[in-house]
RNA sequence: GCCGAUAUGGCUCAAUUGGCAGAGCAGCUGAUUUGUAAUCAGCAGGUUAACGGUUCGAGUCCGUUUAUCGGCUCCA
């Protein structure tokens, strides 16, 4: 693949920019496509991204919508097979201004006043098409093979809501068709393992529009995998010298306005209720109520640390089009906990927090995550508690803490709390975009809004330090992560079902109960399929509804025999267990809670 | 919230240009007593998301609302 540099040289394309050119050619032959069709048309970004290209089109008055796109689609095969050549020329600031005002450019305009005064501003041009751009692009228009336009939205100019609204044409290109429509097999893959599909098919959780957009209701085999992981997080959390606690999901404004939550985020509030005088909000999180708790009693130097846990209802109103299934509703349940420290114990308590993100991770075989150390951006006053003074000694109490610690990080500005900086562990999900699970952000802000004290041992009294972590971020998140990864495959001590007995038929219908029965009381999730059935249809009912990790045949033979035929979920091989060598090994298996 | 699309039985989907709302699965009833990924037959199931409009006639066209999906923005 031979490629177009802006210094005008060619040569052959190094493999790590192969997928960039071409999509970002195809950006271009789109952009060009969309002119010739609508010459109304005007252009703002068009970059590649890491999944393909897209296009930020201002349409003038005309409304595109998905059906126009094959139609644009058709006009870049012509301009590939017109075989264009990729031209390149640099030209001055005031040449580039000038040449894209008489294009009408103006969003191009605006962009280059936005570049720093000595950028050197190069343009491609194929065919009639010219664009501001820094290469390097494919020399010819046929180069590009295999390409499909895969989207249309609304994006803001320059990605601010204040902005005006562009229409933004997505797309993505490849070498060859082969490598095209391995794309579309894995955008058929990641549409089948989408949370929301998975729990709806094994009917983890439902919606109903009666109750509330954003308001998903756990049913019986969701909410039994969320109880694991309740039980799970709690005896983790114990064994670190954690208290649980539990507090209302209402508080009074007074409380959010203490702590600052009510100026910074009340729009993202569900709105006070007025009630003889007084005003209630529903929480949108945890961390008064904990603060509060702290502040019921006096403490010494010598009670710290403190850490207070609890599985807690939280609610926020999330604007309407953010919410997704359980991953992020206007109800959720976090994995909160307040540690309150003296500053001579942050570093210790960071690490064990961090000690168990990672220990949790390795339970559950999450391997691909992302640190981040989330700042502040100093410049945005609004958005942050203004202190200079708290926000550097936070800051680099935390790098500091993370460093020694040899935690590999990347620094982000104006991704902080308001009240102080965070670790964030992100994940990138099977589909969709990276969010984060794990979070662990230091506070010196909110112990001093809530007046907190501890006396130290010379008498004083001082104010002690926070630590707002959470491990599974939300349950509800962590449950639509835990789905996609596993496409509802659950291990076995999170399995809804755990082993599901099927009678051949009615004959051995008693041995199947007496079975089921001394499996439930061994205290592992079995059920019975009583039905009328041919064993192979229930064996196809108890994989595909439930995804059983064991399924027990029991006929005649097992009835004459006295042993039970498990066959493996994994596998689908059938190996014949004797009943008490069966149930210790899932017992075994869930105590230790074996992925796979 | 913004842009675009979508909405038909519990689920997955059909229904020429506006002309009798249909199938498979699931459910119920009966027959079958079954050996490792779907036994057969029958029955029942609908104000086509809601409301309004155009029309002799609307699932289909138009408007409003609601919800969902894909993005943008946002996530204490």
């Amino acid at each position: 693949m031979k490629i177009i540099y802006n210094n005008g040289q060619s040569g052959d394309c190094p493999a790590e920019l192969e997928q960039e050119v071409l999509r970002h050619s195809a950006a271009h032959i789109m952009a060009q496509a969309v002119k010739r069709l609508y010459p109304q048309a005007h252009f703002a970004y068009g970059p590649a991204t890491e999944k393909g290209f897209y296009y930020d089109i201002d349409f003038g008055e005309e409304k595109i919508s998905e059906e126009d796109l094959p139609a644009i689609e058709k006009e870049m095969q012509k301009i590939v097979k017109e075989n264009l050549p990729f031209k390149v020329y640099p030209l001055s600031r005031e040449e580039a201004v000038k040449l894209m005002e008489e294009r009408g450019e103006l969003y191009k305009v605006e962009h280059i006043g936005d570049l720093p005064e000595d950028s050197v501003l190069t343009f491609y041009q194929q065919g009639e098409y010219i664009d501001m751009c820094v290469g390097p692009h494919l020399t010819y228009t046929k180069a590009l093979k295999a390409f499909k336009l895969t989207a249309i939205s609304g994006a803001y100019w320059k990605n601010d809501q204040k902005n005006k609204m562009l229409t933004r044409i997505n797309g993505v290109a490849f070498r060859t068709q082969e490598e095209l429509a391995a794309y579309e097999e894995r955008v058929k893959e990641a549409k089948a393992r989408d949370h929301r599909r998975i729990g709806k098919e094994m009917m983890l959780f439902m919606t109903d529009d009666l109750v509330g957009k954003g308001l998903p209701m756990f049913l019986p085999k969701g909410y039994t995998i969320w109880q694991q992981l309740e039980d799970y997080i709690k005896a983790k959390e114990r064994n670190l010298g954690y208290q649980h606690v539990m507090t209302p999901c209402v508080g009074t404004v007074d409380l959010y306005r203490t702590s600052g939550h009510w100026e910074h985020y009340k729009e993202n509030m569900f709105p006070a209720m007025e009630l003889e005088g007084e005003s209630f909000v529903l929480r949108p999180m945890n961390c008064p109520h904990h603060m509060m708790i702290y502040a019921n009693q006096l403490h010494s130097y010598r009670d710290l640390p403190i850490r207070i846990g609890e599985i807690a209802h939280d609610f926020r109103y999330e604007p309407s089009g953010t919410l997704k299934g359980i991953e992020r509703g206007r109800h959720f349940c976090q994995n909160d906990a307040h540690l309150f420290v003296t500053p001579e114990q942050i570093k210790d308590e960071v690490s064990s927090v961090v000690d168990l993100i990672f220990d949790v991770y390795k339970d559950f075989g999450i391997t691909d995550y992302r640190c981040v150390l989330s700042l502040r951006d100093p410049d945005d006053k609004v958005k942050y508690h203004q202190d200079d003074a708290m926000w550097e000694k936070a800051e680099s109490a935390l790098r500091e803490v993370l460093t020694e610690l040899g935690i590999n990080f990347t620094e982000e500005i104006g991704e902080a709390a308001f009240y102080g900086p965070k670790l964030d562990v992100n994940v990138q999900p099977a589909v969709g975009a990276e969010y984060t699970l794990s979070t662990c952000q230091l506070d010196f802000c909110l112990p001093a809004r809530f007046d907190l004290k501890y006396t130290d041992k010379d008498g004083s009294e001082k104010t002690p330090v926070v630590l707002h972590r959470a491990i599974l971020g939300s349950l509800d998140r962590f449950m639509a992560y835990l789905i996609e990864e596993t496409k509802g495959v659950f291990p076995v001590w999170l399995a809804p079902v755990q082993v599901k007995v099927l009678p051949v038929s009615e004959k051995s219908l008693d041995y199947a109960t007496e079975v089921f029965r001394a499996i439930r009381k061994a205290g592992i999730r079995v059920e019975l399929d009583e039905r009328n059935e041919k064993i192979g249809y229930k064996i196809r009912s108890a994989r595909q509804e439930d995804k059983v990790p064991y399924m027990l045949i029991l006929g005649e033979k097992e009835t004459a025999e006295g042993n039970i035929s498990v066959r493996d979920r994994a596998t689908d091989q059938t190996t014949v267990y004797s009943l008490d060598a069966f149930i210790s090994k899932v017992t075994e298996e869930i105590a230790n809670r074996v992925r796979g």
